[in-house]
Order: C-alpha cells, then sequence, then structure tokens
DNA sequence: ATTCAAGCGGACACGGTGTCCACATATTCC
DNA sequence: GGAATATGTGGACACCGTGTCCGCTTGAAT
C-alpha cells in the first residue's frame, strides 16, 4: 500500500499508486511489466473508447498473460487510476498550498472559478483516462472525488453558503467526466467556452457578500 | 417505430413508447407478454441494483423466452425507458402547459426552482427505474434529455444568461441518476434538503435582474 | 552454486449477450 | 368455419469478457 508519509491532517491525498507493491523493491522483471503495462494502457485508453477497453486488451498490448495483469490491477479502472495519479496529486498539491486565486487567499468565488478552470484543464488533457477511472459509480469511491468534496465543502462554508453539504455535489456534477465528453466531443463545445460557463456560474453563485 | 402525430412544434416530447410494435394492433399474446414484461421488469428494478438486471432476469421473471423480450427490446435499459415514459411524458406537459411556476408566466429564476423540485421528485419516486435507464453515455442520447435541455435553454436566455448554450450542461448535471443515487443513498441527505440546494443555486444563478 | 520465494501465464469454469431457426398460434381471407 | 399467412415464441448456439487456479520460470539472497 506504498503508504505516503505526511499528509497535512492526515487527509488522504488520493489513492496512493495502484498496483505498486507495498514493502521490498519489486523485482526488475516485475517493474518493467509494470512499466509496460502501464505505457500500454495508456495507449489503448486513447485509441478506443476508454469504456470499452478490456484486461484482454491490456495484457496482450503489454505483451504479458492476463494473469499477471490481474495480480496488480483488480480491473481495468484501476489501471487508469495509476496513470491518472500522479496528475490528480499534482493538482491538489496546487489546490493546497499554491498561489492564489487556485491556492487559498482568494475570496471563496474567485477559487471556485480556478478549480473549474483547473479541472477543465485536467479533463481536457486526460479525458479518456478519467473516462476509463471513474466511469458510473466509481466517480465516488476514488480518493480524489473526496479530496474535491472537501475542498468545496470549505469555499462554500467560507462564503456563507446555506447548507454547503448539500450543495457540494451540484458544483461537482458538472465535471463528470461523461458530462465533460458530452459537451466537447458531442456538442462540439470548446474547453474555453465550458470553463468560462463555469466561472460565470461560480461568481454567481458565491460571489458578492451573502448576508 | 409508432411515430406519435401532432408533437406541438414537431418536438420530439419523448422517445415514444419503446417495444411497442408500429403499424397494425398487437396480437392478443403479443400484448399479455408486453405486459407482463413490463411488470416483472418494475418489480425487478425496484428489488435489485437497476444496473445488476439481466435480459435474462427480466425474460425468466416475466415467464417468457430470452428471444421474446429481445424481440421488443434491445437491452435492460430500453425496458427502463418503456417504464418511465408515461411520467416523463406528464412531467413535460405541466413544464410546457401547466401552472406557474412549472408552467410558462413565473421568472426564469422560479421557473428553474419548480424544475429542479420536480426532477428532484421525479427521481426520488422512480430512481431504479432511472438508474436502469440513463445510466452512462445512454443519459444523453434519450428523449427526454434533449427536452429538458430546450427548456433549460429558454430559460437561460429568458434570464439573459451568457452562453446559454455552454450553461445547460452544468446546469442539467446535478440531475443525473446517479448524482442523486449517491447524495440520497450513500451521503443519507433527503430529497428536500437536495431540491432546497438546488433552489437556492437557481435563485442565485438566474435570480436578480442581469444588466 | 544453490535455494526459495516471487513472478508469470496458459487453461479453465462461469455468466451474460445477441442471433438463428424450427415450431406454435393469432388473425385474415375465402 | 377452415385453410393460408404473417407474426410471435423459446430453446439452442457461438462468442466474449471475467476472475481464478496451478504448475512452471526466474530473479535475488545466501
Amino acid at each position: 500500500m506504498e503508504n505516503g508519509a505526511g499528509h497535512p491532517e492526515g487527509l488522504l491525498l488520493d489513492e496512493p499508486s495502484v498496483g505498486a507493491p507495498a514493502g521490498r523493491r519489486p523485482r526488475a522483471d516485475a517493474a518493467r511489466n509494470r512499466a509496460q503495462i502501464l505505457a500500454a494502457a495508456r495507449r489503448l485508453f486513447a485509441e478506443k473508447d476508454p469504456r470499452a477497453v478490456t484486461m484482454g486488451d491490456i495484457a496482450s498490448a503489454a505483451g504479458v498473460g492476463r494473469a499477471t495483469l490481474y495480480r496488480r490491477f483488480p480491473d481495468t479502472a484501476s489501471v487508469a487510476v495509476a496513470l491518472l495519479d500522479e496528475h490528480e496529486r499534482e493538482l491538489q498539491g496546487a489546490m493546497m498550498t499554491g498561489p492564489p486565486p487556485l491556492g487559498p487567499g482568494a475570496p471563496p468565488d474567485e477559487r471556485l472559478a480556478a478549480f473549474y478552470a483547473a479541472m477543465v484543464d485536467l479533463l481536457d488533457r486526460h479525458l479518456p483516462l478519467l473516462l476509463g477511472a471513474e466511469t458510473g459509480e466509481r466517480r465516488y469511491t476514488t480518493g480524489a472525488y473526496a479530496f474535491w468534496r472537501a475542498h468545496l465543502r470549505v469555499l462554500l462554508r467560507a462564503a456563507g453558503a446555506p447548507d454547503p453539504e448539500a450543495l457540494v455535489e451540484p458544483l461537482l456534477a458538472p465535471l463528470a467526466p461523461e458530462a465533460f465528453a458530452h459537451q466537447r466531443d458531442r456538442a462540439g463545445l470548446p474547453p474555453e467556452r465550458i470553463a468560462a460557463a463555469l466561472a460565470w456560474s461560480a461568481r454567481r453563485l458565491l460571489g458578492g457578500q451573502v448576508r
């Protein structure tokens, strides 16, 4: 479980790199295989519908047996999560300790707008991976999601919004990978327009002095 | 395809009752089977995870062969859509010609809040069916979704919001069945709180005079 | 060099999907 | 009313993806 040390507050930043062995240094061939698996998976997720990628696809593209793949990853979503890991950690770091408006220091509505912009950017660059990782139900159970939730709760509270607990979900819902995919690829909206629309909502919702 | 005649404006209200034959009156046994299938499916969707219901489950619960089921419905989602049909039609009617604030006549922010309330009610009462019908991608391709989209576009335009096209999706995203399921069943929020939070957003977003 | 645990992958059983075809049964026409 | 016909029915089949098991291989520690 490679329990990364020193998370501030003990808050789980993200599921720590899935599929990486815990105690000892991994065997050379195992490490090589893991790298091949990740590389092959990244390619596959990008070139076909990520939700249609099977364990068999990944295994044969990586040149390993299926059981070898299963040894490390219980399903394709976990592979995608592993690939996503570093990107999400980076963003999470920027949100917690980076410069405003994404980091602390800016008013809540601006921080929310910046968060939306950052997420749209993440979605735009890694949509296939996110579709592979967070399809349906799963979205709500990843470590990353809990982090976004906590962040928004803080912003909502700071802005004096009523019932932050209930407002978190509606604010997060537009960032569901499938929603973004629909807007960008089906409806043809450029990411900038999506981000702009979200920024407008952010300011309307949390801007101005509330009470 | 039973192309229902006389939709006002030619706007597709909803996918017309899926699985119902088109031209002639259906054979007596066929009609009976169809009714049995729908009744059995309604039961199944309610009593287990709707996304885990298989075609085989429905067929045997309805006492018909699998191929008979396939004759009418290509997959389980279509069965759920058929069951949902009437409820959604009803709501759509109320939105177009019913009394305010759901129907025409109220200011956009109030109409949006009323729409949210109605949708939360629909979700609360028929969540299993909606989960079965709109899982993932599919959500965006049902007739109902296009209708909600059109409705919100009108409201956004009336409120003078910028880029209604891009704002529609963020407003609709919180109503995704999976998002609602997460809030109500996983997080334990009562539907009233969800509706209240959405009403608050509606007023913040579209309320007040916008330039 | 030997030992031994860790890694590996072929093979298997299971379950769901979607299709095909021979048979049965309502409806229609004479 | 009875044959002709179109329609509905369900068992059977082939395919694909999943998840697991077990005997073989190979890298690392002694």
